[in-house]
DNA sequence: CGTTAGTTTGAGAGGACTCAAAGTCTGTGG
DNA sequence: CCACAGACTTTGAGTCCTCTCAAACTAACG
C-alpha cells in the first residue's frame, strides 16, 4: 500500500492547507513537534484517569471516544481520517479525563502537543493561526453536531448523519451509531430497515 | 445604582482574571479595543444575515441565542453577566449568521472585535492567551451543554439546568428555558409543577 | 384596562424505550 | 480450516414519556 500523506512532513502540509499557511521554517516546526502514534484494532488510544497533552490528527482509521453516564457507555464522538479529536475538558482545564478514546479500525495519528503548540505559537504567527483555527473548527464542528440532534426524530438524526458522514455510518458498527445519535440501539436497527424500505 | 466593574478599565481587568494575566500596557491595549454596547429589553444584538465581527462579553442583563429550525425558534443558548457570547459560524467562517442574539432584559455588553483581537494577539503574549482561553472555555462549555441534553429525561435537564445555571431559570421565560432544554413549553410547565411537589 | 404574550391544564396519540429472545457475524484456538 | 464463544444485530411485545392540539387562565405592557 502506498504511504503518500502518512509522512510527518505530509501531515505537516495537510495541516498547514487546512488551517494556515507556512513558510519552509514553519514547516519544520510544525513536523518537528508531531508525534506519530499507531493503534490496533480495539486499542485505547486515551484511557480514563489520564490527563491528555495531546491534540489528535487522524490520518488513517476511525475512532472513538466515549464516557459512562449513569453506568451506561455514551458515544461523544466519533472521527475518521482527516480530522481532529481531543479530550477538550482534560486537555484544557490539565484534569484526568472522563472521555476515553478508542481505535474502532487500525489507527495512524499524529498527535500535537498542546505545550509545544502553546510554545511554538509565540515563536511563529502561522502556528498560533493554526492553533487557534483548530479551535475555532472544533467549536463550528460541535454546534453542527448539537444541531444534528435537535428536535429530531429517530429517522431525521439518522439521516442526517448519513449525509454529513457517510463514512462513519458505514465503517463504525450499529451500537455505537446508535449511542452517537442518542437513540438505543434497536430503535437504531428499525430506522435502518425502515429507511430502506422508504427508498423504494 | 452603582457603576462599579462597568467601566472599561474594570472590564479589562475581569477578563485578565478570568482568561489571563497582564501588564498594565496590555490592559491598556486590551481596554482599547473594547466596544461598549447598551441594549433595551427586546433589543437585536445580531440580527439574521448580519456578519458578526464580535465576541460578546456581557456585563449585565440576560441575552438569548436562537435560530430558526423548521420553521420553529430554537434556543440554543443563554447567557447572563459574565460569560461570553458569539455567533460563532458566522464569526469563524466571516459568513451571515443564522444565529440572532437577543437581550432579554436591559443589557450591557462590551464586544471584542475579532479583527483587533488577532492583531493585538501577535503583539502581546497574553492578549493571545486570553483569546485562546476564550476560545477553549467555550469548547468546554459546549461540552458540558451537550451532556446536559444526552439521554435524560425532561426532569433531570431541568433540574441539571438548575443546578448549572439557577439564575438563567429564575430569569429567563418559560418558553425559552423549555426550547433551550429541548422540550416543549407544556412539558416544561409540568415538570416544574411535579418537581415541587417531589420537594415535600 | 384591554390586548397580547406567556403559562397552565387536559385528553389523546405516537415515537422511542425496556426487556426478552432469536439470529447473525467475527475472530480465535484447537 | 472448522467450530465455538462472544459480540453485535434484529425482531417482538408492551409501556411510558413527551408531543400535539385545544382551551382556559394569568401576567405584562402600552
Amino acid at each position: 500500500m502506498a504511504t503518500i500523506g502518512l509522512t510527518p512532513r505530509d501531515v505537516a502540509r495537510e495541516l498547514a492547507r487546512r488551517y494556515s499557511t507556512m513558510t519552509h521554517d514553519e514547516l519544520d516546526m510544525l513536523e518537528s513537534i508531531l508525534v506519530p502514534m499507531k493503534f490496533a484494532k480495539g486499542e485505547k488510544i486515551l484511557s480514563e484517569g489520564e490527563t491528555s497533552g495531546y491534540i489528535y490528527w487522524i490520518v488513517k482509521g476511525l475512532v472513538r471516544e466515549y464516557y459512562f453516564k449513569n453506568g451506561k457507555e455514551v458515544t461523544e464522538y466519533m472521527a475518521v481520517e482527516n480530522t481532529i479529536v481531543m479530550s477538550i475538558e482534560s486537555l484544557f482545564r490539565e484534569q484526568p479525563t472522563k472521555l476515553q478514546i478508542v481505535a474502532l479500525e487500525p489507527t495512524l495519528i499524529y498527535a500535537l502537543p498542546k505545550g509545544k503548540m502553546e510554545q511554538t505559537s509565540m515563536k511563529s504567527v502561522n502556528i498560533q493561526m493554526l492553533y487557534r483555527k483548530i479551535l475555532e473548527e472544533s467549536l463550528i464542528l460541535s454546534q453542527i453536531h448539537a444541531d444534528m440532534l435537535r428536535f429530531e426524530t429517530a429517522q431525521d438524526r439518522y439521516a442526517k448523519l448519513v449525509k454529513l458522514h457517510p463514512q462513519l455510518v458505514l465503517r463504525a458498527p450499529l451500537v455505537y451509531i446508535a449511542s452517537y445519535l442518542q437513540m438505543t440501539p434497536e430503535t437504531l436497527s428499525r430506522v435502518r430497515t425502515s429507511a430502506l424500505l422508504d427508498d423504494k
